[in-house]
DNA sequence: ACGACTTTGGATCGACGATCCAAAGGTGCA
DNA sequence: TGCACCTTTGGATCGTCGATCCAAAGTCGT
């Protein structure tokens, strides 16, 4: 209505939601979740908010879809024939991987389950489960349990990219840090705390994660 | 410098971080994690936003002293005397009871950790699991992996109560909803999940987490 | 070639967290 | 008692966010 003709062409390569994610699973990666806005990815894109908004519904789907490429790519890698003790291993190991990778991940999964994302790794998980003879009055529970707690690592290690991100020099600087404080606590009131600050800084998140798995399985079996 | 006399007079009560914190866990309470915002605070206390960020340093802050009100509320009440397998299945239902009346803790403990207020759960529990005869070197994997069971499980005890707010009529309503979405899947893609529809009509969401801790105790049981 | 539909760019809106500042009240020293 | 200083408070304001809206630009069928 104003002055005309200032607007700048239209683009040449059509726009798609691929595309979209694809952008946006790019900020996510190298600016963390709070780089993602609908401005960071007009301008990346350089188009408007209209072409987004048409092809995704709001920021929840971009996220949903986004989560859902990234977990599509672990699940397509993972081989059932194998014993299924090993084959859940594999899987949890690459659950981890993938969210260590995008660790935004880790928050969308713990703040949107039951999505198609979830369900591939839900289907996968029962069925291993089911494979190693888990008997079926406890085999929901038993997924269920393995689930939330991948889940639970997927969070934590979410939140400590956060924090590493923000600030810290590296990792294991964060880790002395937090081990100081730690083993500086009243070893009256925190006895076990404190002891645990001298393991905190020679830990290893996937080391523990896997034995956290590994403590799961060794349940699992104590049910047939 | 405009007009004067305008301004509403001087509170008689003088405001508090404890106030403040309790308003926002009535907020949060009632209203879910959206509905705490600075101008609800406001307006519930009748004052300004300057005397509140004149108590309370920004929002993360505000969530984490009402995250540790709560959890405070939690940790009180744990006896530490009885049988170490029993009182872990005590603190257990207590975090899940308190995350299934506040919801936004279990979003804010997977979003912050390494909190005072996660510190007093793993001292807690690393205390009991020791009491309970878990090998020194396989103690700080037990540990971690039972603490990130939990938040896994509060994660989605919060998502979960995120869904049925907005919209959904009840909860048994939302779970029918889910499993008929389940059961409509092709059973040549999903069987596990398929299956699995039928038995989340009639699952209680307590009784599952409560199995996974014993699933989880059962593996510690192996270590030693 | 012309009208209907789709796709795009960008102005705009309301709400949010946060900052800022001056008024109001208290406190202590003379 | 009076006055200067400090703390606490109320609210205007800022920049940014997600989301909506609309007209221009392109595409396609006939």
């Amino acid at each position: 209505m104003a002055n005309k003709a200032q607007r700048t062409p239209r683009r040449a390569d059509g726009l798609s939601k691929e595309l979209i994610v694809k952008a946006a699973t790019e900020i996510l990666d190298d600016g963390g979740e709070t780089a993602l806005t609908f401005r960071a990815l007009t301008t990346r894109l350089s188009t408007g908010y209209g072409a987004i908004y048409h092809h995704v519904a709001n920021k929840s789907d971009l996220l949903a879809a986004a989560t859902g490429d990234v977990m599509a790519g672990v699940m397509t890698g993972v081989v059932i024939d194998t014993e299924p003790r090993e084959a859940l291993r594999t899987v949890a190991s690459g659950l981890f991987d993938a969210i260590d990778a995008h660790p935004w991940v880790g928050a969308q999964l713990s703040r949107e389950p039951w999505r198609p994302a979830l369900l591939e790794i839900y289907e996968c998980i029962g069925r291993l489960l089911d494979a190693l003879g888990v008997p079926e009055h406890a085999l929901f529970d038993a997924a269920g349990a393995l689930v939330n707690y991948v889940l639970g690592v997927a969070g934590q290690n979410a939140a400590n990219a956060r924090v590493l991100a923000s600030g810290e020099a590296d990792r294991s600087a964060h880790l002395a840090t937090v081990a100081a404080q730690w083993s500086q606590l009243d070893p009256g009131k925190y006895p076990f705390v404190v002891r645990a600050a001298t393991q905190l800084r020679e830990h290893d998140d996937r080391e523990q994660f896997l034995s956290g798995v590994d403590i799961f399985l060794a349940g699992i079996a104590t049910l047939r």
